[in-house]
DNA sequence: CCCATTACTTAGCGCTACTATGTACCAGTA
DNA sequence: TACTGGTACATAGTAGCGCTAAGTAATGGG
């Protein structure tokens, strides 16, 4: 994967697992797929494991262990109270992050423009 | 700040930089105010000046040194070719990663949680 | 029996932002 | 002179996160 999307997503992976339990829990293997078809292809199964950890034991979610009809029991997280807000929070920090990203997007396209 | 803002801005500020630097040299004072004006009001200013170094030594800049009137000689850091290439790829990822978040925020949007 | 698939784990590494501190230069002022 | 404050740059040490790479465990098909 490229060395600039791995620096990217350090700091918007976590919200964006989170992002994805909203509403429907999901064990990890399934977290894998589910960003693999989002576009995530290149995304390594070893982060998304160590990021499950994470914010297990940061109490952001809540587990249950499921048995497998295939393979080793599966863990399912289920996003809790203290998760959604952490998700809330990240969306705010990423919408401001976003706004100001963009507005210089558009001003490096306009080379030489100024605003007030 | 916000440890989540912390993460979020490794992969970001050296495109932002980048991008402040696009047409309009800078030294590294001026572009620590630039980005305080911008929002980013809680960016450290040793980190900026380390990140001038990294940038330099990848020789995605020129940088001229000159006096100033006031304080040691300035550090004046211009965008070269290679780095409006590093720019633009940049751009490239942070649509990428932009386009698959705001889908995730859309659809977080219009699962059944209501909204304030 | 071997192997592919499913499913989870973990040690070690590289990169980046932050903290904290230090250096250097100049102007105003008491 | 001595002191303060603004300008301007540098860097050692720390913490956090994603990646690499290797492993364990369970099941079913060739």
């Amino acid at each position: 994967m490229g060395k600039q999307m791995t620096e990217m997503l350090k700091g918007t992976l976590e919200g964006i697992v989170l992002a994805l339990l909203t509403g429907k829990p999901a064990y990890g293997y399934e977290i894998t797929t589910l960003l693999r078809d989002q576009g995530f292809a290149d995304i390594a199964e070893g982060t998304v494991y160590a990021l499950l950890v994470r914010i297990e034991q940061k109490g952001l979610v809540d587990v249950e262990k499921r048995p497998s009809e295939k393979g080793p029991p599966r863990k399912v997280y289920s996003l809790n109270q203290q998760g959604t807000q952490e998700l809330a929070e990240f969306w705010n920090t990423w919408s401001f992050l976003a706004e100001r990203i963009e507005k210089l997007h558009n001003n490096s396209h306009s080379t030489g423009e100024k605003q007030p």
